[in-house]
DNA sequence: GCTTGTGAACACATTCACAGCC
DNA sequence: GGCTGTGAATGTGTTCACAAGC
């Protein structure tokens, strides 16, 4: 009666899903009720064979000789993500990035929800941003107890993401999202991962300098 | 004499490249002058074998039993990314994200400079951030054409995005790195990376459910 | 006939283990 | 002894091709 592996999805596939997420629900605003795995994946630029095989992770629901109908597989997607059940977040750093990050719409409709907004800076202190006041980040092991976050966002300068990580961890914070520009450690069983916006523009520079390897044309 | 392929590093390699870089660089700060694949790995959270083959694509110069020199390394990645030549980028959008990104410190150390900021909003217009005056994007392409930008940040809405891609394209940049929540299309030639804030915090917050099943415990 | 779902083949990436060198 | 560099082994992810089903 024990299933084997009731949810075991490749990590690839996950960061898919939210795209595809994306994608259907803007399908489904504009009225449209089925969606092929050729259509879908063109429209969020993956191959269609692949796409399919994303979705049977989830134990596929599509009509075969029709496609997937739009609704059912939108929830079903946002079920599997957890992204139909709110998630309290705190977010460290209100510098450019953090208070960009604390606007971005994109976050709130797909279930993660801003509970505590905390920064250094007196200045900034008091200040509203997305609804929220931003509180002393003092009080950050009060605010992470008061609202039961789960899920930390660090956007504070490099040299003092690892004790406001060390902070979140011991505040009991599992999950923490890292925009500053530094590795960073965590305890076991605390999830850290990193974004770093210039890595992505670095790789593209590369590619860009590869296509065209400068005064080696063909003539 | 033709040579099979120069350089054809994989782009796993590129991305740790650029995170090494970053890492060379506070180290050389720092003042030191050598460090070991063992030290650098557990600095950027890799592999130490893997960091040494990831070296090896750029024909590595280590000395075995010592390490690599700092400075020696940073600079042949350096020069293997391109970043030691500042390259042009013009940016699209100037809300809190395009904001945040025209003053992040973090692309002009590694060779990104940004010769245009350009919005839609006639309030933004004229505004100066991170040095730079913004520009009305009806002037898209002559700032392209007077900058021979070759990378453009898109940072708008997700409903211009599309047609700010093209209007890049038409203009002649090669690469486009897209901040907006939606998957663009470009002609072929033209290289887009797609950046979605979400997608880490939805697979980090997967990942979490993931871990502690609500309720499962093994009790 | 059209589209899904999936095993099998392939390509890519990571890790291991050790030979080569200082 | 210590550390690099790399082939070999493993694991992961992607693509193909086609059978199954509407």
């Amino acid at each position: 009666m024990i299933q084997p592996r009731p949810r075991s999805i490749p990590e690839a596939t996950v960061a898919r899903l939210a795209v595809y997420l994306r994608v259907l629900t803007s399908f489904a605003d504009g009225g449209r009720t089925t969606v092929s795995s050729g259509d879908l994946a063109s429209a969020t630029g993956v191959n269609p064979a692949g796409l399919r095989k994303d979705l049977s992770h989830l134990g596929s629901c599509g009509v075969r000789g029709v496609g997937y109908d739009v609704r059912a597989l939108r929830e079903r997607i946002a079920r599997v993500l957890g992204a139909e059940r709110s998630r309290a977040c705190v977010l460290v750093g209100l510098g450019n990035l953090g208070s960009a990050l604390a606007d971005y719409a994109g976050f709130g409709s797909r279930g993660f929800e801003f509970v505590g907004l905390l920064d250094a800076a007196p200045e900034r202190v008091g200040q509203r941003i997305g609804g929220l006041t931003v509180q002393d980040v003092a009080d950050l092991e009060a605010v992470v107890a008061a609202t039961q976050a789960s899920i930390g966002v660090i956007a504070t300068p490099a040299d003092v993401a690892q004790q406001v990580c060390d902070r979140l961890a011991a505040a009991g914070v599992r999950s923490i999202l890292n925009f500053a520009p530094v590795t960073l450690s965590a305890p076991a069983g605390v999830d850290v991962r990193h974004v770093d916006l210039s890595v992505e523009l670095q790789v593209l520079a590369f590619l860009g300098q590869q296509r065209v390897p400068v005064g080696e044309a063909s003539a």
